[in-house]
DNA sequence: CAACCGTGGTG
DNA sequence: TCACCAAGGTT
């Protein structure tokens, strides 16, 4: 274990590195913005959060805005009805995020008084908010020690110390080691210092180690193998399923249906299709017709790729649909679609070939 | 605890 | 093209 004037002196190189290099974001108290005294909204602390899990900065930053701009306050959220907050995280993946996200402000909103907890325990409580989710949150909204590990920190942290155990059996000894280097005089500013760190200067593919504040006492760095930290165990091959989705159109409109609760792409909108599987079962198309074939859409998903041949047809008067909604064409925005269906809807025959 | 859960950018 | 990855959480 590293010697405590060597901790201190890490926290100071760093600390010193952020006050003169850190980024300014949006939802990001600066240095001098603390000196100054003011404090945090922990709501828009919280919303980043969520939407920065597993989503790069540039993704997630405009979303960030119109949310706030939508809903300012938690209370303002809560009262929002689901679907807006799924039309609105349309997009943004993971949409079990968005589904905890709303959950998570209706019980802010009405048993917590609108007032997110300031210590831990609370905060893991809460639906969508995970232990680096709550540690951030206590950090960067509140100012309180914390030990936050994200992807970059255990990036930082493996290569700094060589760390040989592969992921995610090694977090635990990381958040040891994160936990003893925060400064506990400035957390939220050593928080967002060291994720700013791994984001910027110690970066998966080509970190930049000349400018690096820790370079002197870095032992990745020091063998020349940082690159091969953290281990990580080889991930197996992703499956491909098939299936086919049925494109109905009727009078410029288009047939949606809203998904199951839970599970993928769960509480969103969807064009009706065939189970997803192996290739060459096409399943029953919804009505008999002279279905046009309009090409094949693909898309990956976290655990297997997706290919759906897109079939399209106008519906006659006599068929109706037992559940879902028809959809003005020029109108799908106002419709909570995620990416996968937007590749789908994208596929419909121009107006002018109708 | 390993599997599940999106999307877009990049080398 | 393709593998990898980005401020993880839930079950």
């Amino acid at each position: 274990m590293a010697a405590p004037t060597k901790i201190t002196a890490l926290r100071q190189a760093l600390l010193d590195w952020y006050d003169r290099e850190g980024r300014t974001l949006p939802w990001r108290l600066r240095p001098e913005d603390r000196r100054a005294g003011r404090v945090a909204d922990p709501y828009a602390v919280w919303l980043s959060e969520i939407m920065l899990q597993q989503t790069t900065v540039p993704h997630a930053t405009p979303y960030w805005f119109r949310f706030l701009e939508l809903w300012p306050t938690v209370g303002d959220l809560a009262a929002a009805p689901r679907e807006d907050v799924m039309r609105e995280w349309a997009g943004l993946g993971y949409y079990a995020r968005a589904r905890n996200l709303h959950a998570c402000a209706i019980e802010v909103s009405q048993q917590l008084n609108g007032r997110f907890p300031a210590e831990l325990q609370p905060l893991r409580a809460l639906p969508g908010i995970g232990e680096y989710t709550a540690n951030a949150i206590l950090a960067a909204a509140f100012d309180k020690p914390a030990s936050v590990v994200d992807g970059n920190v255990e990036r930082v942290l493996t290569r700094f110390y060589r760390i040989e155990t592969a992921m995610p059996k090694a977090k635990p000894e990381i958040r040891k080691l994160a936990g003893e280097l925060a400064d506990p005089d400035r957390p939220g500013d050593y928080a967002q210092a060291i994720m700013d760190l791994g984001a910027t200067i110690c970066t998966p593919r080509s970190p930049d180690c000349e400018a690096c504040p820790w370079a002197f006492a870095c032992q990745g760095r020091a063998r020349g193998d940082m690159l091969n930290y953290p281990k990580k165990l080889k991930k197996i091959a992703r499956p491909i399923r098939h299936g086919t989705a049925w494109l109905v159109r009727r009078q410029g409109r288009v047939w949606l249906r809203q998904r199951a609760d839970t599970g993928l792409l769960g509480g969103m909108m969807e064009v009706p299709s065939s189970e997803w599987g192996e290739a060459g079962v096409a399943g029953d198309p919804p009505f008999e017709a002279a279905w046009e074939d309009r090409g094949e859409i693909r898309h990956v998903f976290t655990h297997f790729e997706l290919r759906l041949s897109v079939r399209e047809a106008e519906a006659g008067p006599g068929w109706e649909p037992r559940e879902g909604i028809w959809a003005e064409d020029n109108a799908l925005q106002d419709h909570a679609l995620p990416s996968v269906m937007h590749k789908v809807v994208s596929r419909r025959k121009p107006a002018s070939e109708r």
